[in-house]
DNA sequence: GTACCCCTTTGATCTGTGTCAACCCGACTT
DNA sequence: AAGTCGGGTTGACACAGATCAAAGGGGTAC
């Protein structure tokens, strides 16, 4: 259950990892977006240098002062809050490209935990700085703001996920949202590795882990996709697409 | 169905609904909070006038192009997205001083509706000039942040709900923070009135009308709450609270 | 290379919430 | 003042998913 603590003393960071904005694959994805090359270039100044992670390990925890937010650079994230009482939600994966940690703006301290599942890469953007620098580049200001509008709009698909869908519409709705994250970073859509567990799959979807299972198992027994532990194939995409529309179809 | 739409063919402004920012009694809890006199001033000048909105009239639709943000000045809103498939959930309550149509700033289009649950007033934030003139202002620059993070926590705990409670620990924590963002408002409490139905509660909470009422009547049978039709009295805090901490306490 | 442990799968049973249905109440309408 | 209608309550029953349990398999650590 403590398994990770002793990892994570030293917030390290990692000088040689840095590089630059412009020369990063991800800058399509990522917050660069649209910036010109100078403004790049100002940016990639205040980045405070990468900072690599094992598995397991945390990059921030619930209760950490907030300085900055993270740009995944490679590998793949969980975020999760819990509460005194022993819940445990699954907010989020998030892969490369992909911005972390800004749950932590408005308290100036981190209100969920960021946990590595493979290892991985991060870029460290000291939040002040940003908001200086964001002050001055009006497309950075911008597209900071689409980012962090970009996870609020997220985070009603997954209430909508929870409040409205059941177990194999969530897990369908999982699997094309996975797919189509992984397409958009040149990766088939087809066929792709999930580095989480079935209980966090299904502590994000709201369910326990043998209904994950069961409904894994449902899916390929019906051709869906085929599974192998950890390895998914998508072979019919339409019809998962299917399942997440009824087929009484639209209201009134 | 479709009942107000007729209503909202023009997106009237009302500009004799105009009131400083300096003179508004919301200032500690909205847009505004922690700037200097002259920089609410300079706020003041940006934001378009107020809106007033009859009970049940939209403030805005999906697929509306999104202009501003809204501050909540007098009412009371839900924020619901629908898909075509007919499923429907509400995102949110909004109560004065509470901001609205951030999820807009990502896709420059509106990706929920908003509707007014008693008749109600806002007032008109165009994005773009407020972008403007926070990266003039500091300190409004962070707390626009600030507000967005606070959207992106709120939404963390709805998933937390969603995800990992049962109808009546739903509905006790529905109850404690209506009552808390009432106390921070000046009202009781313990002591309100509801603005949505059961149906708009149970869409909220992930839950049918009928779970809502039976949660209702059984929590009224237990003497925490007393309820008749929209009125609500909270008899017993502590009790309510303790719902949520399952007696088994913690784990590991 | 081997051993252990965690993850996963699958079955049997239980239960909370959804579904269907009937009725009630209060607020508008006319 | 009576009628109507939307919202709310309550009951009976169904079912999706949780829970409990057991066994197998693959990855990881040593």
């Amino acid at each position: 259950m403590h398994a990770n603590v002793k990892q994570n003393v030293i917030p390290l960071i990692t000088p040689g990892l840095k590089v630059a904005c412009s020369e990063c694959n991800l800058r399509e994805l990522c917050l660069p977006f649209g910036l010109s090359e100078s403004d790049m270039g100002r940016l990639d100044n205040l980045i405070g240098g990468g900072r690599k992670l094992k598995r397991g390990q945390h990059l921030y925890r619930a209760g950490d002062a907030f300085e900055s937010i993270f740009a995944v650079k490679a590998g793949f994230f969980k975020t999760d809050v819990l509460t005194e009482d022993g819940r445990d939600q699954v907010t989020g994966f998030q892969m490369a490209g992909e911005i972390l940690g800004m749950d932590g703006i408005s308290t100036e301290v981190h209100t969920c935990n960021a946990v590595a599942l493979e290892d991985s890469e991060v870029c460290l953007i000291p939040f002040t700085e940003l908001e200086m620098l964001s002050s001055e580049i009006r497309s950075l200001q911008h597209h900071l703001h689409k980012v962090m509008s970009r996870e609020i709009v997220r985070d009603h698909g997954v209430m909508m996920l929870l409040g409205t869908m059941r177990a194999e519409e969530r897990l369908a709705a999982f699997l094309l949202n996975l797919s189509q994250r992984f397409t958009a970073r040149g990766y088939s859509p087809a066929e792709f590795h999930l580095r989480m567990t079935r209980e966090e799959i299904g502590s994000y979807l709201g369910l326990k882990l043998e209904t994950v299972s069961r409904a894994f198992s449902r899916f390929q027994d019906e051709g869906l996709i085929s599974v192998q532990q950890k390895h998914i194939r998508i072979l019919d995409i339409p019809r998962l697409k299917a399942l997440l529309a009824p087929s009484d179809g639209r209201i009134g």
